[in-house]
Order: C-alpha cells, then sequence, then structure tokens
DNA sequence: CTTCCACCGGAAGTACCGGTAA
DNA sequence: TTACCGGTACTTCCGGTGGAAG
C-alpha cells in the first residue's frame, strides 16, 4: 500500500503521477489495497483542496469498451446513455470535461487481462495518451492484470507508458491466510469453536490451491455453518473437508442453472450420452442434440454454434474433451463431463428435459 | 508415403434490439 | 424522421489438420 500511496503521491502537488501495472491473482488483496490507498488520497486531497475523482472499473464485468469508458464518464460526474453514442463520442466527451476543469483523475483498470484479450490495447493506448493534451488535469491510469503474460499482448507504446511502475501481489502463503483467519475467528466465531487445527487446515487447503484469501474465509465460513447444521460445538476437520465438496457443488450448480437454454440442451445431451457410451465424440453429442431439439420443437442451432457451445462449457470446467485421432475416419473430439454429475442432474432437472433426460 | 476423414475454428455477414443526435 | 451507434446471438463460408488406413 505504501508502494502504491507513493506512486500516487504527485496527484496530490498537482503534478503526474506515474501509470502502474499490478499483478496478482484473485483474493490476494489487489483491489482492497488500490481502494483503501485512494480513499486516503482522497482525505488528503480534501484538505489541500486538490479535486481528486478515483474511477475503479472493472473491465471484464463490464465487459466492451463503451462501458469501461462510461464508467469513467460517470465517475467524472458525466451522463452517458448505455447505449446509443459512438465510442469514442464517450472519449470525447471525457477529454472535454477533464479539459475544461482541473481534475487529478485516477484511473483504475481491474482485471484489464481478460479485456485486452477481446478487445486489443487501443482503448488503452487512447487513455495512455490523453494526459499529452490536457493543460490543467491528471490522469494516472493503474492497470490491474491476474496473469504476468498480459505483458505480451501489449503494443509497446502502450506497455512503456503502463509500466513506469510495477507492483506485483503474491498468493498468500499458508501463514499468512493463517493470520487473516484467526483475525476474523475472534470475530466471527466464539471462543474454542474453531482450533488451531482447523484453521492450519482450512490455510493448508487454502494456500496448496489458490492463496486466495477471499475464497479461505468462505472455506471456514461454510465449515462453520456445516458444523452448526449437525448440531456441534466445534468445527472439525471433516466438515471442512465438507465444505470443499459442499463449496465445488454449489458451484457447478449456480453454473448449470444460469446456462442459456442451448447450452443446457447439449449439458443434458453430454450426460446423457455419457452413460451409455463413455464419452460421446462432437458429431454424435450433435446429433442427439438436433433429436432434442426436433421433438421440444425449439429452433436448431447449427453445428458451428454448437461447437462454439461445447468450447464454452469446457471453458467453466463442465464438461472436458479429449482429441482422438481415427485415421481414415477423421479427427474428433471425445467430450464428457467433468463436473460431479450429481449437481448437474439437480440443476437440469428444473427443466423442460426432465421427460428426455430419463430416457 | 499419400490420402482422406470428421471434424476444428477464424472471419465476415445478418438480424434484431434499444438507444442517440440533429 | 433519418442516419447511425454498439451489443448479442447467431449463420455462412471455408481453409485447415493429425495421423491411421490403405
Amino acid at each position: 500500500m505504501r508502494n502504491i500511496g507513493e506512486i500516487l503521491a504527485p496527484l496530490l502537488m498537482n503534478k503526474k503521477p506515474s501509470n502502474a501495472l499490478i499483478y496478482g491473482k484473485t483474493g490476494t488483496g489487489k483491489t482492497a489495497s488500490i481502494k483503501f490507498t485512494s480513499n486516503v488520497i482522497e482525505e488528503k486531497a480534501k484538505g489541500r483542496g486538490t479535486n481528486f475523482i478515483m474511477s475503479y472499473v472493472n473491465c471484464r464485468l463490464e465487459g466492451t469498451e463503451y462501458r469501461t469508458l462510461a464508467v469513467i464518464a460517470e465517475a467524472l460526474g458525466l451522463t452517458i446513455p448505455f447505449t446509443g453514442l459512438a465510442t469514442n463520442e464517450v472519449l470525447k466527451r471525457i477529454t472535454e470535461k477533464l479539459r475544461h476543469s482541473e481534475i487529478s483523475c485516477l484511473i483504475v483498470l481491474d482485471e484489464v487481462d481478460v479485456f485486452v484479450r477481446s478487445y486489443g490495447d487501443d482503448l488503452l493506448y487512447q487513455l495512455t495518451r490523453m494526459n499529452e493534451t490536457l493543460p490543467t488535469s491528471r490522469v494516472a491510469i493503474i492497470a490491474v492484470s491476474n496473469d504476468i503474460s498480459f505483458k505480451e499482448l501489449l503494443d509497446p507504446r502502450v506497455l512503456s507508458s503502463l509500466s513506469e511502475e510495477e507492483v506485483i501481489f503474491k498468493p498468500y502463503t499458508a501463514d499468512e491466510i493463517k493470520d487473516i483467519l484467526q483475525a476474523r475467528v475472534s470475530l466471527g466465531f466464539n471462543d474454542g469453536v474453531v482450533s488451531h487445527e482447523v484453521v492450519n487446515l482450512v490455510a493448508a487447503l487454502s494456500a496448496s490451491e489458490h492463496g486466495d484469501a477471499r475464497r479461505a474465509l468462505n472455506l471456514l465460513r461454510v465449515a462453520g455453518e456445516i458444523a452448526e447444521r449437525a448440531g456441534l460445538l466445534k468445527i472439525t476437520a471433516a466438515n471442512v473437508r465438507e465444505a470443499v465438496l459442499k463449496i465445488e457443488e454449489d458451484q457447478v450448480f449456480e453454473i448449470c442453472r444460469s446456462l442459456p437454454l442451448h447450452s443446457r440442451l447439449l449439458l443434458a445431451v453430454v450426460l446423457s450420452l455419457g452413460k451409455k457410451n463413455k464419452a460421446p465424440t462432437s458429431g454424435e453429442i450433435f446429433t442427439s442434440y438436433k433429436q432434442l431439439v426436433e421433438k421440444l420443437k425449439l429452433p436448431e442451432l447449427t453445428y458451428r454454434r454448437v461447437a462454439m457451445l461445447l468450447n464454452e462449457l469446457e471453458m467453466v470446467g463442465l464438461v472436458e474433451s479429449k482429441t482422438v485421432n481415427l485415421g481414415r475416419h477423421g479427427r474428433t473430439r471425445k467430450m464428457r463431463l467433468a463436473a460431479a454429475s450429481d449437481p448437474v442432474r439437480r440443476a437440469l432437472q428444473s427443466d423442460v428435459l426432465v421427460a428426455q433426460l430419463l430416457e
């Protein structure tokens, strides 16, 4: 946080600060640290009469260039319709606003790597260049990325401008997670409910799995709920292991339920074909899908689109595939369920498909 | 060594939606 | 009213391709 503070400090002296690139996996405290630091700066700025505005954008959640810019514009007090304007128009309005006032502006672009992968670095380039044309206002950009190879996606000009400073957040070690958990245990549980062994177990599981503090806390909470429901006075190691499974199953269930119709149909096909014929090929899946769709009197998607949906299912981890080569008989992917079948079935059952699935 | 299958996946185009600006 | 915007969800077209069969 001190590091980030030092980078941003020039904003308080009405100077242009360096842009920064921040790396770190999810749950390592990037967002919290930036928000905290920026609040401190905002306080100081108030005392000095500097007009400081922080705009935090999660680029992945916003999804598109237009909406990313819209969020920045709104932080500056502009109202931007959610559609209708040209993207460049939004950028123009932002620059106009900054040109006609004196603002120290910090733009935080979270999960920018995901964004750049689908939209390229044009937007980043334009944002980094904005300072040059602004006489009175200053803009600092902090780009936050989950993975380090992100650099390779950037044009050298953008990269050099963006990486004037770099900060890296390492995943938490088991010891660090232990500290974090311990601090929360004393707030959230009665004395003696959570033993050191349980904290150690949760910390060890989390550190080896992901090093994500948020998920570690979640794991402990779920374990606590399980123990409570079982009428226990203390959380046991078994509760923790059960919690691991439960969290996983709940995630699978949620993902399945929120899938669009045709993805769910495909998942149902993979599930039912997988039973008799262990690992159907993409061609077989498509044929069964066609039959299913015909039976349900639904419009049918093309093979191309179906292949894309199957890829998406694989991406979210519900399905896994292996390419196999049959020589003269071509090449194909064999697909099967990668997630626990139980929550998948439960999620699909709340649907029209029940009848078809039972065949 | 060549052939040829059963797909893969990039690219461009279409239709529609809900909107703005002049 | 007209021209145009971006986003989503698809379709159409088509040039690959790994490796066993032949």
